[in-house]
DNA sequence: CTACGTTAAGCAAACGTTTGCACCACGACC
DNA sequence: GGTCGTGGTGCAAACGTTTGCTTAACGTAG
């Protein structure tokens, strides 16, 4: 077969499906303009580079053929992806696809696509999606892995990669940040505590020393007794190693066994909640009868738990929005020194908590 | 300022951020090859092109600069993406996340890349994701939001745009499918039931008549109720207008005002299931002493519900693996005619049946 | 009537890869 | 000792855009 022949098939080949994506050299030729011209017809802020009855032609032509710009060609040009990389410790955890779903519709909004990649809370993980999401030109990074010390992220911010972190925050304050103000969450379940009577009160935190939120919360809680003039001291408090049931229970099971005997706890987090649940419920004792708890971030179903559980909501999906909104402020150049921006969280009382 | 002086300043600005992404010329230049050889040392498959020597002399300048191949210029020249649109009705359902978590997994374990979408059931939210995922090149699409009639994929189908249904299938069967054995799923539940002394079973479906998960079930329903020769008709089944708890309260409470008294419910998913539970709660019986209620999805949370709930489990998160897994095969070019895979779904039995 | 500014459009070079083809030694074969 | 492969490399043309520069056409002013 000749060069010819060969050819001629390849073209019959790309023609034949109408769904081939059709090229600006496409439209160009239908609209009988150069290709640079179509170009500028296309984009909206060289438009008044044409006249505009070119311009109308070309658009006629781009509708036709169903043209749409190839992004991978465009960015290449321009260097830029209209992409966003976005870390996240677990997706199959509840409290971030509301996130993610804020911060999908924000980029939405605006052209941007997010690239998500979880690292299951493991830095070497992390680093390699970090890597390969940058390999791909996102233009920034929405950040909602952060541990209180993170080498990964400092880098990241000392070489200038536009970066936002959500939820969970650095110990250095030096990146921007969209987050909860946990100090005022905690503060309310402490206060409806207090006003229900209470004046045990534990606080069954999570890892304290490496996520932000955990230690925010259990500085919260520390305030917020301090100014109930009640005793937030050491022996009301146990940390839990992680943020789950298991690890809520046992940490819980060990405050117990010190012989405290709380008439109230605020959990680190619902699950948390639930293993103190657990863990009071060995020792023969009920919630609410004999203890109170108090759980955060009001997960999916807390409502529907025995009892319902009393929880401390975060706004998760306007978490995600404005992580995003940020972000592509930092993307515009808008902005000079970090800011890091607090959403109000806000207690919803169940069936866990109940008067003294 | 000269053209020279120009350049050369903007090399230098090009350069001094060690982290500037250096390209295949940087390589080629340090190495004393051609761009074109660099190329090649650094592709696994035409490695064996240029000899030993010079191929490690490449590896040693790539290594050096910390290169990373350009996807989007090696995607403009390839005409590939690595890629895939994922359609997935709504992140913030708790059934979907594991199932993007698999689906992410398996990408990228062979360096694809998710690009994912909120449909919210929307048709035409969905088409417009649909085009903006084009446009962005993906090499295919994996759709967790089929309904039983889906102009969109068949439109798609006809194209020719590799493509795998995830979980919610089509009912014409002509695309490849990766989703649950739902009738069995359902038999497990009534087999359950029935081994319990219940012969006065009710199903309470989801719906129906666009989601090929609900009218499977309600298939399956039917199919066991007969094999277990217990009348499965009409006055013992009613459908949620959708898989929410108040679509299943108001369904289920239809039945009971219809005079029915079911000893058990089989539900449409769990959701429905919790609808069901407030239904009989709220003409005064209770679940399991008077109404044993078996859910499905086995969704996180439903052990620790009141009464905790028996529920068809489903492997969502393999699912999403065997899905992405399908897909790469059609676009590596394997298969011809649509497949179907059916995985198995697993009885979980908690506390909310009993013998009757 | 020439010169000049202005507007619209085209030309062509980039962006960072991949890849068909040409080239060049070099050893092997007739 | 010419002629052939053959293995290694380089050259240059793509891929589909964007954009600086140039050209063409057309008024308008001097």
């Amino acid at each position: 077969m000749d060069a010819a022949v060969c050819n001629r098939l390849h073209n019959d080949l790309r023609m034949t499906p109408d769904h081939a994506q059709s090229t600006l050299r496409d439209v160009a030729r239908i609209a009988g303009v150069n290709v640079a011209t179509a170009s500028r017809a296309l984009s909206s802020d060289r438009r008044g580079m044409v006249s505009p009855e070119t311009a109308k032609r070309v658009d006629e032509a781009a509708a036709e053929l169903g043209y749409r710009a190839n992004p991978i060609a465009r960015g290449l040009k321009t260097n830029r992806s209209f992409t966003i990389g976005v870390l996240v410790p677990d997706l199959t955890n509840p409290l971030y696809p509301p996130i993610v779903r804020g911060i999908d519709d924000a980029l939405a909004r605006v052209g941007y696509t997010p690239l998500t990649a979880n690292t299951d809370n493991d830095l070497e993980r992390e680093r390699t999606s970090f890597e390969v999401l940058r390999a791909r030109r996102v233009e920034g990074f929405v950040v909602a892995s952060a541990f209180r010390e993170h080498p990964l992220i400092d880098e990241a911010l000392a070489e200038g990669v536009p970066l936002v972190l959500s939820l969970r925050r650095i110990d250095a304050g030096t990146a921007w940040t969209v987050c909860v103000d946990e100090r005022a969450g905690i503060a309310q379940a402490v206060d409806h505590l207090v006003a229900l009577g209470h004046r045990e009160i534990a606080h069954i935190g999570g890892p304290v020393a490496e996520m932000s939120t955990a230690h925010e919360r259990h500085i919260g809680f520390l305030a917020s007794m301090a100014v109930a003039g009640l005793n937030g001291t050491q022996e009301l408090v146990r940390f839990a190693a992680a943020f789950t049931i298991e690890d809520g229970r046992v940490a819980c099971r060990e405050l117990l066994e010190s012989g405290a005997r709380p008439t109230a706890i605020t959990a680190g987090n619902d699950l948390i909640a639930l293993g103190c649940s657990d863990a009071i419920a060995e020792i023969g004792l009920r919630c609410p009868e004999d203890v109170s708890i108090v759980g955060y971030n009001d997960m999916p179903l807390a409502d529907r738990l025995a009892p319902p559980l009393t929880s401390v909501q975060i706004p998760h999906y306007e978490l995600g929005v404005r992580s995003a909104e940020v972000l592509l402020d930092r993307i515009a150049g808008n902005g000079s020194i970090p800011r890091t921006e607090l959403l109000a969280p806000q207690l919803v009382v169940r069936g866990s908590t109940r008067a003294i």
